[in-house]
DNA sequence: GTAGCGAAACCGACTTGCCGGTCGGTTTCG
DNA sequence: CGAAACCGACCGGCAAGTCGGTTTCGCTAC
């Protein structure tokens, strides 16, 4: 039941038809217009000739590349899904083999990804729910896609007795929240530290929380569990 | 600079106009209505008729008591606020002195009351942000206001030296985050634990990541959580 | 207790504007 | 030249908000 991560989902699973490349163009033009926006004034309130207008084309340009609102929105989520599925599974494939430091690095990925775009996690934040109850589901199932990748490394580090005794799936969905929370109110304004420090101190809030020495730490001496009394 | 804590806005900052019982509970009725409503089906997706039909009244009945609907979600917003904070100040009052037994009766106040009345998690779960950005701003504000509830507690509990060192603003933000998305996730099916359980990993969770020793205490007896359908 | 009156509370058909979606036509590429 | 890509005026439905009318209530006077 781990993360069964269908490969990418960017192209609407397309036939193999001939496409000329300015149509690409358009179509990234599109998203990007479509992503800002939805983020901005939410799914209801944007409007499908302001988002034509802002990628510079008309309406009838913009329902050639996408039949309907909700397939629009679609794409955008699987654009934004697909970006933050490679940043992170890149970073814990770059972090080696120990489950903290590749936990630090999945969640270093994430943060910086949805701090870089902030449009991105507003998509994502579950409130393009105003879209329908199917759309609400495709979204929670991306996250717990990463909530299970977080969730994997957790148990990995428990078997080997590198954190304090915990449940991964729920730590796991903890850590997320916590990313979330903070990005977002980063992202609004309501924090003021730099992100650089606002990432720190997160981590410590993380790896505290599940009882594991930081990974930076070389030592296999000992473990560091400041177990439960 | 921290909670300004107004007083209570359930009420229309009534001028004190007479007002006859029935109208009282017909009010409630519509609130009650319109946040399961709100909660169900999304701000755009819910509709003054239905609202109305729901409460069984009529939409002229409906508009006789909010002028608007941006008004009605309002006032169901607000509701919302008050019922949290009231849960939030009695757990903390009852708490005694100890930031650490404070925060951790504020987390379980919250967490309770979110997890008895899911519809109310669901309206303040930011996503009303479709009803315009006047809308966002107050629940941000109202968030805003639990953190900082939370980072007085966690700032009196750094200054005891009862914590790991900490930025308390951004500790407490995470702490929301986490319970906020935990909750949601369960409320959505997609945790299994009981609620007990999911409560107690839970503080264990926070408590860790502050670097605390728990407030000792035997656990106080989880209460019954009477709705899971 | 009941008749009567004025205001509060409520009703639901109607209006209105907005926005998702369509379609015939035009341009641009290969 | 043909098809892909694009345009923008138009349509139709839907839901927020209105409004004149009706019921229910609280109250005072007889």
């Amino acid at each position: 039941m781990p993360a069964d991560a269908p490969p990418a989902e960017t192209e609407p699973a397309g036939t193999g038809i001939a496409r000329q490349p300015r149509a690409e163009a358009r179509r990234g033009d599109l998203l990007a217009a479509a992503a800002r926006l939805f983020a901005e004034r939410g799914y209801a309130a944007a409007g499908m000739d302001e988002i034509a207008r802002a990628a510079e084309t008309s309406k009838g340009g913009l329902y050639f590349h996408f039949p309907t609102k909700q397939a629009l929105l679609a794409a955008v989520i699987g654009r934004a899904a697909d970006l933050l599925r490679g940043r992170v599974a890149a970073a814990m494939a770059a972090a080696g083999d120990d489950p903290v430091a590749r936990s630090e690095a999945a969640l270093a990925a994430l943060f910086r990804t949805l701090a870089r775009h902030r449009s991105l996690g507003r998509v994502l934040a579950a409130e393009s729910a105003a879209a329908g109850p199917e759309v609400r589901e495709r979204i929670e199932r991306i996250e717990d896609e990463f909530v299970a990748l977080i969730a994997a490394e957790l148990r990995r580090a428990l078997d080997l007795g590198l954190t304090a005794p915990l449940d991964p799936d729920l730590a796991a969905r903890a850590w997320f929240g916590m990313v979330r929370a903070c990005i977002s109110a980063w992202a609004g304004g309501r924090i003021a530290a730099p992100p650089g420090e606002l990432e720190a101190e997160l981590r410590r809030l993380l790896i505290r929380s599940a009882g594991a020495a930081p990974a930076d730490q070389a030592d296999r001496g000992g473990d560091r569990c400041p177990d439960r009394p």
